[in-house]
DNA sequence: AATGAATGAGGCTTCATTCAT
DNA sequence: AATGAATGAAGCCTCATTCAT
């Protein structure tokens, strides 16, 4: 990418990143149409590759961007009230939350690279992902698991909460428009579900 | 499409049946190539149009035979040993491995459906969808719940349970070739744990 | 082509001819629809290359049939009543007509070839074309102008009555259905007005 | 279309436009190729779509400028030296000749139209041509007929003048090149033969 | 910096022609 | 003799990318 991007006004470049995302996620790498993007940022087309050099450049970049961003929350607003396993992962929906604010596709984004099936365009961007997922797990490490009964396998209960909240995310997004109370409240209760169910009782 | 198709010699319908499901599996209506699929199963590109008047003609019958086959396998092997929740999941799963011998991408293929955001596509095919997507949630009408715990509530239980295997069964796919094996295994694991999980204690 | 052509039934073979010259008729060499004249003549699409090799061999053939089934209803049916211009021209049409009622399409057929500019068709089919024409020129040099007014011009007069009688028949096809007495009462009305308007006053 | 089509560089813009009518022309609207036309013009294929939504909106866009230059050409060079018949005729047929000048295949164009039997083609188009027709025979309506012989019928006449009309002008331009000498010359030996044939004597 | 005109490979579909039965 | 399944080149159109201004 040209780095003279930067010197654009903010407001530009997030018009054209959030552009980008939101063309991306809704239609993964290939379908994803830079006519689309056009339209979406109001920007024009040759400046698109004026910056980036082509499709898969602007992708990398955008996953770059929204993996940076949201560790860069994380690290400034992360702030679980404990170490409890269901509070960190609240907590982390927070933080998607919030990134939400500016970049409105982020999240859906994010969850949208699993399904990525592309080769050039994992190809491209599978350690940025790497990256961002072993921040995730390493936050899970340090998490209090001792409330869990003993028939709790580990893997199995994250895979089973992150899964789940993918699919809600999903669903949410696929509404007319993303109603973030709505969100978290679906949120909560499986959460909570998941907590009642997973504890000695 | 053209009725002529099933004089076809059965290998040939099938290896154009699964040529079109695994590219319409991995790629959604829109970015599925014909150009991939004549490839896949060895004809040329003028045959499938000789048999299916268009893309969407081929979609609308590629969803309604996959449906169709589930259904019947369905009426045919379903044996869930009792009404147990747990128990008829694994059914359900067992019969999709079942046609998964036949049609390799049938199950992938049904899951694709959920992401489909082509309006033409929605539009030919929902109702197909939505009579299969009945026949599952009747099934699980009849399913005993008696020996879950007060706090487990219905809804967010099954949600759960449809998140997560889709997503292990999407996982499963993404690997260079799916193993039945490594699949059921991870599903009963899964399914085991949220059996503890669920049961009252 | 291949001569066994003329061993089918003579229905089939009429069959065949008339569907090949409508279609042709209608729609030059070059937009002819091979399928278009199986439906209307009720065979196989194979069976049309069996007997002629390709398209332009078809083409050459149905030209050179219509151009020698007139030539042949000329030779037996041609009566001008007298050598007179318009006597002569008129038994002409009726030739036409007492063609049509075997093959219906022979006289727009014959007519489109002018608008023919296929170059692969005109070359195959040129010489047919010249000896028709030939045929129709040698006719109408035998014919008695001495009625005629000396300001007209032989040529002239018979390319204005050719051009205006090959608009009255184009006009007459493009109708629903080819109504004789409407045409040939259209043409005796021309003709008539010619008549008056070339004679000595 | 595009407007911006109008920003071309004029000489682009006529050689697209010369290009299209030049093939449409030639074969009518379903045979005519957007190959062709791009080969004809000296431009790209992706540039037609970009300024035609698709081959009927540039048939429409074709016709409609056609018959829109044609008209101001009327309006501005339209000089009858009196309203006698056969001054108007000539006078149209200069009109054209000096179109032509410009847009060598309007005159062609504009008599292919009556050949077209596409439906689509014929449904986006047939309002423009009416009003063509209509604006010729309004002029018409002006013409002084009295030096006509009485039994000289206005409609069989006109009929007459344009049906051989139109069969000249096919001619010539069926010829390798155009040419406007020949062309007009053919024009008025024909037309003052009409004369000679039509007046009072 | 910014635009959007321009390109051509690739996508879906049609159609003349071939071939197995 | 007769069928129609099968082929692939060509047709219309889209879209990522380049380039002149």
């Amino acid at each position: 990418m040209n780095e003279k991007f930067f010197d654009l006004k903010k407001e530009k470049q997030d018009r054209m990143i959030n552009g980008a995302m939101k063309v991306f996620a809704l239609n993964g790498f290939a379908r994803a149409s830079t006519d689309e993007m056009v339209k979406e940022a109001g920007v024009s087309k040759g400046l698109w590759f004026h910056y980036f050099d082509n499709k898969i450049g602007l992708y990398t970049f955008v996953v770059d961007y929204a993996i940076k961003y949201v560790n860069m929350e994380m690290s400034a607003g992360f702030s679980a009230e404990s170490n409890d396993f269901f509070d960190t992962t609240l907590a982390i929906e927070k933080v998607k939350m919030s990134v939400r604010r500016s970049y409105p596709y982020v999240p859906l984004f994010l969850t949208s690279l699993d399904k990525e099936t592309n080769e050039e365009a994992l190809e491209a961007v599978g350690e940025y992902i790497a990256l961002y997922r072993e921040r995730i797990r390493s936050i899970y490490e340090q998490v209090d698991r001792s409330e869990f009964a003993p028939f709790v396998d580990e893997r199995i209960f994250d895979m089973t909460v992150a899964f789940t909240m993918k699919g809600i995310l999903e669903e949410e997004y696929a509404k007319e428009t993303f109603d973030e109370r709505s969100y978290m409240g679906r949120v909560k209760v499986f959460l909570n579900q998941m907590k009642e169910m997973s504890k000695v009782q």
